[in-house]
RNA sequence: GAGCCUGUAGCUCAAUGGCAGAGCGCCACACUGUGGAUGUGGAUGUUGUGGGUUCGAAACCCAUCAGGCUCCCCA
C-alpha cells in the first residue's frame, strides 16, 4: 500500500472541465487585449528575492512569497507578481523598444498566504499595461480594455463595475484639510478599511491614527461625494475618453477606491462584482509613473491592472457565464466490433483523421454496448460500426448519436457522412 | 500569523455514545450488432490521518492534515 502524498497547500489541480474554464478566461483575455492592440509576453517564474524586495516591504516579502535559496547559495523566489519584472524588462530596452508600449500577460504566481476563497496560493494572473504615456485617455484605454473583457464574458453593468478615483484628488483633499504627509499612509488604509468596519469603530480608529475631529468629518464629507471627480481636470478628461470609448456604464468614481499599493501615483480603479457572493475585486490597477525610474531606467509613465483567475473564475462560475464543457475534442467514435476488425476500425479512423476530422477508436475489442455508452457519456455526436457485414462489402455504419438515426454508407462516403451530422 | 466552523460511499448529505444509511452516480442482467428511458439485482466505506477516554466512538478529548468563514495582508 503506497501513501496518499496530498498536492501541495493551495495549489490547484485542473482536471479537463477547470482547464476548459482556464482556457476560457486566457481566449477572452486574448481577445480583449488584443483588440487594443496590446502584444503579450512573459517573464521568468522564478526572480531573485532582491527585484521585489527593492520596492515592498522586505517583512512582505518574506512572509508572502515562496522564497528558498538554489544550488548556488542565491535567494530566489516564485513570482509574486509580474510588474518589477515588466519594469526590469523594460528598462533593458529602452532605448529601442517603440513606445507607447502596450503589452499583456497571462501566467503562474504564486503567494504564500492562507488559502479561501477566491484566493490560492498558486493562480493565474492577467497583467496589462501600457508604457510611455501619461495622458488620462491612457488610463481610460486600460479600464476600457478591462470592461471590454468583462462585457465580452457576459458580465453586465448591473453585474459588474468600475470604480475609480485619483490619488492626486485625494492628495489635494487631505491637503485643505490639514492632514500632515506622515498620516497619508495611515488615512489611505484608513479609507480602505471604512467598508469593513462598524461606522463608530472606523471614527474611533481615525481619531487613533491621529486625525482630529474637524478633520474626520471633513474626510466622511470627501468620501461621501460622488461629484468630488469634477474638481479634478484629470478625471474629467478620463471620464470623457470613457463615453467616447463607450465604456461609461462600466465605470463610477467612487472616492473610497485607493488601493493598497505604494507606487501608485495618479489614477487607482477595482472592478467589483456588485451582485455576487463574492466580495474581493476582480481586477483592480492604476498609474505608476515612478516605477521605471525606481527600478534604475529612465523615467516612464506608465498605467496597468492585474486580474486573478481565482476571483474572476468563481464570479462566471456563479453567474453561468462559463460555456458548456466539451468533454471530448472528438465528436466522432469510431467502435471495435472485434479483435478480428479491430485494424479496419482503427484505419477508418486514420483516415477520418487525414481528412482532417478529430475521431476517437475504442482502444480495445468490447461489448458495442459499453463503446455506445461510453461516446454517450463523452456527449459525441456521431458512433461508427464497422461490423463483419460491412467490412464484407465496405460500408460502415454512421449514426447520429442525437436523433439515433444510422444508415451504411460506403466507407469513401463516410466522411462526408459524418460531417453532415456534425454540421447541423 | 490569530480566531471560529467543517471533514462519513465517486457526488450531495443522514446517523449525537449502541449493527454505518439514503438519494444520485457506478456495475451486472432484462438486451449475444447499438447509447440515452424503464425495471430487477449488486458493490459502495481504514467515517481525513494519528493517538486518547469508554464495555462500546463517525459522535467526546488531544494532536495533525485539508477545506471554508473572519481578522491580518493583498507587492
Amino acid at each position: 500500500m503506497s501513501s496518499k502524498i496530498n498536492s501541495v497547500k493551495g495549489t490547484r489541480e485542473f482536471y479537463p472541465e477547470q482547464m476548459f474554464a482556464r482556457n476560457f478566461i486566457y481566449a477572452k483575455v486574448r481577445a480583449a487585449s488584443e483588440l487594443f492592440g496590446y502584444q503579450e509576453y512573459d517573464g521568468p517564474f522564478i526572480e531573485p528575492l532582491e527585484l521585489y524586495a527593492a520596492k515592498s516591504g522586505e517583512e512582505l516579502v518574506k512572509k508572502q512569497s515562496f522564497t528558498f535559496e538554489d544550488r548556488g547559495g542565491d535567494l530566489v523566489t516564485l513570482r509574486p507578481e509580474l510588474t518589477p519584472s515588466l519594469a526590469r524588462m523594460i528598462a533593458a530596452k529602452q532605448g529601442e523598444l517603440n513606445f507607447p508600449v502596450r503589452w499583456w500577460s497571462f501566467g503562474p504566481f504564486w503567494r504564500y498566504e492562507s488559502p479561501q476563497r477566491g484566493r490560492s496560493r498558486e493562480f493565474f494572473q492577467w497583467n496589462i499595461d501600457l508604457l510611455g504615456a501619461d495622458s488620462p485617455e491612457a488610463d481610460a484605454e486600460l479600464i476600457a480594455v478591462g470592461a471590454t473583457f468583462l462585457r465580452s464574458v457576459g458580465l453586465s453593468p448591473e453585474r459588474a463595475q468600475i470604480f475609480v478615483n485619483d490619488r492626486r484628488l485625494m492628495e489635494a483633499q487631505f491637503d485643505a484639510l490639514g492632514i500632515a504627509a506622515d498620516k497619508r499612509v495611515d488615512a489611505s488604509n484608513l479609507i480602505d478599511r471604512r467598508g469593513k468596519m462598524t461606522i463608530a469603530a472606523w471614527d474611533e480608529y481615525a481619531l487613533e491614527i491621529g486625525l482630529d475631529r474637524k478633520q474626520l468629518d471633513g474626510l466622511k464629507a470627501i468620501l461621501g461625494d460622488f461629484e468630488l471627480w469634477r474638481q479634478s481636470e484629470s478625471l474629467t478628461r478620463l471620464f470623457a475618453a470613457l463615453a467616447a470609448l463607450g465604456v461609461s456604464a462600466y465605470v463610477k468614481f467612487d472616492p473610497n477606491i485607493v488601493r493598497g499599493l505604494l507606487y501608485y501615483t495618479g489614477t487607482v480603479f477595482e472592478a467589483f462584482d456588485v451582485s455576487g457572493s463574492v466580495k474581493r475585486a476582480i481586477f483592480g490597477g492604476g498609474r505608476y509613473d515612478n516605477l521605471l525610474s525606481d527600478v534604475g531606467g529612465q523615467p516612464l509613465p506608465a498605467t496597468g491592472f492585474a486580474m486573478g483567475d481565482v476571483v474572476a473564475g468563481i464570479i462566471l462560475q456563479e453567474a453561468g457565464l462559463i460555456p458548456e464543457f466539451q468533454s471530448s475534442p472528438a465528436q466522432v467514435l469510431v467502435t471495435v466490433f472485434d479483435a478480428n476488425l479491430l485494424p479496419q476500425s482503427f484505419a477508418l479512423a486514420a483516415e477520418l483523421r487525414s481528412a482532417g476530422l478529430n475521431a476517437m477508436v475504442y482502444p480495445e475489442p468490447t461489448k458495442l454496448q459499453k463503446q455506445f455508452k461510453f461516446a454517450d457519456k463523452m456527449k459525441m455526436k456521431v458512433a461508427l460500426v464497422l461490423g463483419p457485414d460491412e467490412a464484407e462489402q465496405g460500408l460502415a455504419v454512421v449514426k447520429n448519436l442525437t436523433t439515433g438515426e444510422q444508415a451504411q454508407v460506403k466507407k469513401d462516403a463516410v466522411f462526408e457522412s459524418v460531417k453532415e451530422i456534425l454540421q447541423a
